[in-house]
DNA sequence: TCTGGGGTCCTAGGACCC
DNA sequence: TCTGGGGTCCTAGGACCC
């Protein structure tokens, strides 16, 4: 067994919000919120009333009425999310980033160069601190889930180790919501049997388990509760699919809503698979009503596919059949699409003409080629123009958006 | 004017093939 | 001819994470 701790979770606090501070020092020690409509981050200051990312802004401000929304400095979360895991990548090249501001590292192989994993830990915190003026917490431990366990733990802006010696006893008295997997549901359910902390469900039977969360998840808390985590760091991780959704407040179910949104939908969809090259097969719609209860629909197609018309016109058929299905709805409260089954490599599989029927199973005929033309246009235009240069997106649908483009942007997967 | 937007993974049933 | 089992893919839904 191994005996040292290596793995690294390393995650930046409150991030934008201390982004947010760092850059105008008279939000400082103040509650602020980044976003408007909507919550995209909160300060610790602000946390401490109740104010949480996803929250409405009129919510937040019920719970803290001094509260500060900042507008979001969108390219200073990009340029410092990425210079922090630039600082793991100094000490080593196995760094598993998980978003724009959390990432493992395992220095198993590095610490005859830079001293001990703490050692490289506190390292690690004051050149964050000191070359980008951030907070960062860090948790060490042996497995990916306690290192991220540890990290929480050492929030805000602390260093927690587990060694190897201590890890169930520092993991059995914390509560089940810790563990990664642990949402809202499984945890109401396993209070349902008494069980609140890790302990608990280490000392719970396994059949007991399977029965109350099914036989996956019973086996993968169990062995997580007893620190066994078979994840390996993954250093390059390429993205299985890739969407965009929009938020319609409540809109009437018709044309006149449904077909502008999907084609904007579409072309921020569809842009991002051709700017790296990877068309997809299986297109999935999600719809959700007035009640917020959701449907989704998807189509998997002989060919894969990248070009905005064509997504949009196989999402609309895929909505029409939906509400279709369910025509005593007549409100909808969001529209969504989903690109997976993504191919390797755009080389492979370029979308040309196959001498097949004009279906949709069967993209690969004149009028794709035709619009693909069209992508590539738009493509070069924004390339050099920017983004904003050209697209599909109504003035309405631009005014009516309750999260910016830049700040989607952030949470896009590298594909 | 009652909840964003980007993802991942798992489950379960059915179709289809061998 | 009837029956069964295993593997794989597709579809729909749900839970979860940041």
């Amino acid at each position: 067994m191994e005996t040292t701790a290596t793995i690294l979770h390393a995650d930046l606090d409150a991030f934008y919000a201390s982004v947010e501070q760092l850059l105008d020092p008279s939000l400082r020690g103040k509650p602020i919120a980044v976003g408007g409509g909507v919550v995209l981050a909160a300060s610790y200051e602000a946390r401490a009333f109740g104010v949480r990312g996803g929250m409405p802004g009129r919510t937040a401000r019920e719970l803290c009425p001094q509260l500060i929304f900042v507008g979001g400095n969108f390219s200073h979360y990009q340029r410092l999310g990425d210079a922090a895991i630039k600082v793991l990548d100094d000490f080593t090249p196995l760094v598993e980033r998980i978003s724009i501001d959390e990432a493992f590292a395992d220095v198993a192989g590095c610490t005859h160069l830079f001293g001990s994993p703490q050692e490289i830990a506190t390292t690690i915190r004051r050149r964050v601190r000191a070359e980008l003026g951030l907070p960062i917490s860090i948790g060490v431990a042996r497995t990916k889930h306690l290192a991220k366990i540890a990290s929480q733990v050492a929030k805000p802006d602390g260093l927690v180790v587990v060694d190897p010696g201590s890890e169930l006893a520092f993991l059995h008295d914390l509560p089940v919501g810790l563990m990664w997997g642990v949402g809202p549901a499984t945890r109401a359910r396993l209070a349902e049997i008494g069980v609140e902390t890790i302990g608990q469900l280490a000392r719970t039977h396994s059949g007991a388990l399977t029965r109350l969360l099914g036989p996956a998840a019973g086996e993968k808390l169990s062995a997580l509760s007893w620190n066994r985590d078979p994840r390996k760091l993954e250093a390059k991780r390429r993205a299985h699919s890739a969407g965009a959704q929009s938020a319609l407040g409540r809109k009437p179910a018709v044309a006149d809503v449904i077909a502008p949104t999907l084609l904007h939908l579409a072309d921020r969809v569809a842009s991002r698979l051709r700017a790296k090259a990877r068309p997809g097969r299986t297109v999935t719609v999600r719809v959700r009503f007035a009640d917020l209860t959701a449907v989704t629909r998807s189509i998997t197609l002989d060919q894969p596919i990248s070009a905005t018309m064509m997504l949009a016109e196989i999402a609309g058929d895929l909505v029409r059949g939906v509400l279709a299905d369910h025509r005593q709805e007549k409100t909808i409260s969001l529209l969504a699409i989903s690109v997976s089954h993504l191919e390797e490599s755009f080389e492979l599989q370029l979308e040309l003409p196959l001498g097949l029927a004009d279906e949709k199973r069967r993209p690969g005929t004149r009028k794709g080629l035709a619009r693909f033309g069209a992508d590539r246009a738009i493509d070069r235009i924004r390339e050099r123009f920017g983004k904003q240069a050209v697209g599909y997106g109504t003035v309405a649908l631009e005014a009516a958006r309750l999260v910016p483009d830049k700040f989607r942007e952030l949470a896009e997967k590298e594909l």
